[in-house]
Parts: structure tokens; C-alpha cells; sequence
DNA sequence: TTGTAAACGAGACGGTACGTCCTGTCTTTTA
DNA sequence: TAAAAGACAGGACGTACCGTCTCGTTTACAA
């Protein structure tokens, strides 16, 4: 029947009530005990309008997540890069060791059995997001302070590799004050000085 | 009721049949798609067999894959680290980009949300690997190719998490021959030798 | 809000459309699978414009089938009752035999768990042609050819309860040339006439 | 997986619940409130079970009320026709009557739009007492008491269909004491004896 | 050789959540 | 203000797996 419904018609009304029950119901039960009648039943709506708008609750609750954590901010430039990465680096840790880190564990999980899901997740949390961190890389590249060749894009991923690899495998706890690898990385790609 | 079963009496046949049925059934349909009815079946197997030593198909996938995989080898030790850094992550690479490292993306994502998975997880896969790695490098610590104050435990994540990044997060396919955060990780931790 | 629209205001257009709709999917797909939904786009039409002036879908098709077979007609009086209570009986077991018997059934059904609807049913449908038809076995009563005491009311109910019988309860095909009930029926409410 | 399960292993003690279950509840809140959840939920059995023996709730129900009703009787047969006739009228309506018969009504409502039920009625109920009743009207034209030609299987219908006729149309309500039809029917198929 | 006890194959069970479907109401826009 | 359009709350539906629980049947050691 309503193969794509009109967008314009959308009640925010109820779009609110189930982003709110959504990250409500995960945070306190844990995102496995979530269902989306239960997400539904709590926001006062139907289970219909959760499917007319998202594929399942994975995606509510990664737009909950979004909604809640906002746009991608400007990385910090201080002028002074490795104290922006590091502070940079520091609050990604503090968010991911909040009540919030878990329910994003669990999504970055599901999205490795969800095609769908990991490129939503991609393009609309972490695409955003290193592309800033790419900015500023390439800024520093810019004012020499990083070598010209280094490869901006990659290094990204190597600065927030290891912070991920401790929260999804577990290995150690997450700590804001460990950012050795923060200072090892800018050992490698700093522009050499030496002499 | 059955509060222990006795592994003496266990069916090696049985476990050999389970274990491969599941792999071949995990890499051709898909962790998601499979199920323990179907291992079960496939195996030619009782589903009691299987939760009577398995707490489910998750643990008994990681079995197969440790299994399949063997058991930790030994890192490279030739004397030159670079070269060792480089041709182990290489080796975790091209595993990862296996038919296995869909498995093992999905199992590390059920791990999030199965502490018992995950402590399962970690202690026969990554401790005894983490453990090796770190073993090579307090032995470059020893011979004065890294700086004596270099903590050697957490290098090991920051040798490694780019790659689980990259893998699980989906910001660009794995390649065996992008190593470049070895040669920056290094830069940082090499012991001092400008002057 | 809406207590009670203006009848005088309807679009007679929508009307029309809505009945033609309803009854031409009831009988291309069956009762069941109409929904009012396809009522509604079939007829080009809003669904509010349904539940203002019908119940439901059943009363809708009730109205639709109402209009299509006309109002009661005249029974017929030809003086013979036999020959006319035969070609009475007939028609009926024509009309319920034709792609609306179908609809019709699926109304009776619905009836039955919708007093609604059942008694909309009997007032504007049995009860306008039961009564015709009490009136026919009076004026045969009134001349003569049925006995004094012939309880008419009830008798119309012996008349057509085998035709309803069969079509309800699916124990043999409705078949015209059969009106043996009718013959029995005659000979048991007749003036006795052996002597 | 199992497409057809092996009814040997079946839990009797599961189908007794199911059934006593569904009775109960069709009775209490009527036909139409009836879930197969609320069933299985009263039941204490997994909605499974229940699709697993049954299409649906109506097959339940009409199992559980020919295991209810008991098997077809032997109609009654004390030399007298005429009595017979009538107390086994009497008897249907009696049942048609009672608290199971809205449950009945329902049954034969949906089976108007469920090919499937209709015919697990028609098997199952309908045929083996039109079967009793036209072996006790062939009995009768044995010994003389009906008409040699006369047509002992429709006219099982002629008896019933008045009944069903008021129970499913609504035109009055039922009462055992009105057999009025029998009478008729009798004088319309008995061996002549006028003269 | 037989007795016995545990693991085994098989699969029915109670249960949870899913995603679809339909109903009847409500809201917005158009004529 | 009726009507077209369609989103909404609600809730039943049938499906898919889950992990548990019987069943008889094999298997392996003990008597």
C-alpha cells in the first residue's frame, strides 16, 4: 500500500516519544532487553509507526544516539595539535565509558551482521566525524607541523583504533588519562626535527 | 538433573561433526542465518548435545574457529621488530579478511552484548595472542631497540586496533599492505637515536 | 465533533463509487481479502469518507448488495401456489448461486458475530421479503388452499431454511431444479383434500 | 524444518489445555475475543504447540467442541417416526440453544470464508449425523412408513434447515417446543393413507 | 555375557520477539 | 464543511529460534 510514506506528514510528536523511550529503555535495561513493543508501549504509540519510520531498533535507537549526543562538533584547534588530540581522543573515551557506551557497543555489534545498519552507522556517526579529525590532521599538514606526506585519512583510524579495540574486545578498561598512543603517533608522523 | 556431564564419556565424533557443521555453516549462510537446530541437523547430532557443552552456537563457533585457526603461534622473533611488526599484523590481516573474519566480526559483536562470550572470547583468543606479542616486545625493551620505559602491555592495543577499527567499524576494507601505523607506532617507542 | 453528518450535503458521486468498488472486489478476490483500505483507493476515496456513513466494510457491501439486486420484489401470484412458491424458491437459489452468493454468505457470516450488522441484515433484507411472502401463503389461506390454521410466519421459514441450509453449510451444491422441500411442504399445509 | 510432526509424541496433556481452554474462554467472552494467544496463555502452553496441531483457533474450537459433544449419538429410533423426528429436532436445538451455540454460530460463520474449516465441519460434524438420520429415515421407508422414493438424503436437510435457518439468519429466536416443520415434512413424504 | 548408567539422536515443548496486517480515529490540506 | 489523503494507536496474526524437557537407543565399562 504506502510503499514510502510522506515525510512532511510525520508526527514529531510521536518521533520524539520513541527516541526518548528508545534510549530511555536501552540505558536502563540494556539494549538486548529492549523490544520494540516495549519502545512502543512506552512512547505511547503504535508498532506500526516505529516500522513506517526505521527498519528495527537498532537504527531508533543509533538516531537516538545522534539525537541525543548532536552533530558532529568541531574537533578543537588550539593551534597546539597535540593537545587537541588529545583532547579530542579524551572526551570520545569519556563519552563511549558512559551509560550511552553500552548502548553503542551493542550497535556497532549488531552492525556487523546488519549491512544496512553498519552503513547508516558509518555515514552518519563515524563519517562525519573523521572527516572533522581529517580537517584538522590536514590543517597541521598545512602549517608543517605534521610531515607533508602523511596519509591524514588512515591516520584517523590509528588515532581511534585503540580506544575502540579496548572497548569493543575488552582487553582493558577504558581510561580517559591513557592517551600514550596519542604521543607515539605524533612521534611517527611529526614533521622531523631532530637536527 | 544433569548438573556436570562427564567429558570421558563425551562423543568425539559428535564434537568433530558439531564443530565443522557449524563453521561451514557460518561461513556459507552467514553467522545470523545460522541456528542450533541447524548445526544440529547438519551434524547429524541431538541439539541437547550441543547445549550439553556448549552454553550456545556462539561459544561453539569460537571452538571451531580456535580450533580451525590452532592454537597461538608464535610472533615472529628475527631479531629486526619492524620486520616482526609488520609480518604479524599482516598475518591478523589477511586471517580477518578471510571467509573466517565474518565469523569472527560476528562473534566478537555478540561479545558485547554475552559477557560470558566476551570472557570466553578474551581468554582463549586475544589474552594468550596479547600475552605472545607483548613477550616480543619486552624482549626488543631488552635488547635496547625500545625505550626501557615503554609499556609494553597497552602497546600491544595500539599495535592492533587499527585493524579491529578498520574491521568493525567499516571505514575502508582491510588491506594486509597498509602497515604504515607500525612504522609510526615505532617512531614513537624506538629509543631515542637522533643525535 | 461529528455527531451526525449532513445527509443532504453527501457526494452521491462517492456513494456510488464506493458501492461499485466494494462489490467488485468482493467478488474478484473475495470478502475476506477486501480491506477497506482497497475500497477506499479503489473508489478514489478518502477511508473517512467510508466510516462516515457506513459501520464497517460488511455493511457497506450489505448496502451494495441491497442495491444491485433491487427492493423486494412482489412475490409472485398466480394463483397456483405450488408453481409459484417453486419459481419463488428458484430465484432465490439463482441469485445465491451467482458470484454474489459468495459475498452474500460472507455477510451471513459475518452476522453472526456482529449484532449489528445481523440486524441490519434482517431489516433490510429478510424481513421485507419474509413478510411478502407471509402475505402470499395468507392470500392462500384466504381461498381456501391452505388450511385455516397455517401458522405463515413460521412457514417461511420452513420454505427457505433448506435453500440457506445447503448454502451455509456446504453439504450439497445449490441446484434450482430441486425444490422437493417445496412439494412435502405443500402436502403437509394443504386443506386436506384426500377424501 | 519439521513439516509434519509425528503425533505419536504428541503431549496429550498439552491438547486437553488447549482445548478446555479455548471452550472455556469462547464461552466467557464469545467467539470473536478469543486469541490464540489468550489461549495458549490459559492453556500454559507456547502459542507454537498450538500451531503446530491446528491452523488456527477455529480448528481448535471446533475440536473442542465435537470432543465436548461427543461423538454422533445414535438418533433415536422407537418404531415411532414421528417422535423420533421430533425429539431429535428437540435435542439440536437444545444444543443450538445453549451457551456453546454462539460458539457453534461462530464456527459455521467463519467456515463461509475458510474452504479449510468448512470442510473439517462438514467432515468431522456435519456428515456423520446426516449419515445416522438418513439411515433413520431409510429404515422407515423399510418398513413402510415413508413414501419408496423418497429421497432420504435431502430430506435430512429439510429437516435441519428450518433450524439453522433461525439460528444463523436471526428471524426468531429458537424454541424446542416449535417442530412444527416436522409435522409437515412427515405429511409430505408419508405413505399415502388417505383412503 | 550381561547389567547399568551415561551420553546420544530425535523432536515436542513453553516461551519471547519479530515484522506484517488491518481496523477505526485523527489530522492536514483542498475544493 | 464534506471530501481526499494518509499517518496514527492499537492489537492479532503467524513465523522463527531459543533453551529445556522428555523419549527410546546406543555405547562403554563393571560384574
Amino acid at each position: 500500500m504506502n510503499a514510502t510514506p510522506n515525510p512532511e506528514l510525520r508526527s514529531q510528536r510521536s518521533r520524539r516519544a520513541i527516541l526518548d523511550a528508545a534510549l530511555e529503555l536501552a540505558v536502563r535495561d540494556g539494549y538486548a532487553r529492549v523490544t520494540v513493543d516495549a519502545i512502543a508501549a512506552a512512547a505511547g504509540v503504535g508498532k506500526q509507526t516505529i516500522y513506517r519510520w526505521w527498519p528495527g531498533k537498532a537504527s531508533v535507537l543509533l538516531e537516538a544516539l545522534n539525537d541525543r549526543t548532536g552533530p558532529a562538533r568541531d574537533v578543537p584547534n588550539s593551534g597546539d595539535l597535540g593537545r587537541d588530540l588529545t583532547s579530542g581522543t579524551q572526551a570520545v573515551v569519556r563519552l563511549l565509558d558512559s551509560g550511552l557506551g553500552t548502548v553503542w557497543r551493542a550497535l556497532v555489534a549488531e552492525a556487523q551482521t546488519d549491512p544496512g545498519l553498519a552503513e547508516e552507522l558509518r555515514a552518519s556517526f563515524f563519517e562525519p566525524r573523521m572527516q572533522r579529525w581529517q580537517a584538522r590532521l590536514d590543517a597541521a599538514v598545512a602549517t608543517g607541523e605534521l610531515r607533508a606526506d602523511a596519509p591524514t585519512r588512515t591516520m584517523v583510524e590509528h588515532l581511534f583504533g585503540p580506544i575502540y579495540y579496548r572497548l569493543l574486545l575488552g582487553t582493558a578498561p577504558l581510561d580517559p588519562a591513557d592517551t600514550a598512543h596519542v604521543e607515539y603517533f605524533l612521534n611517527g608522523v611529526r614533521s622531523p626535527d631532530c637536527p
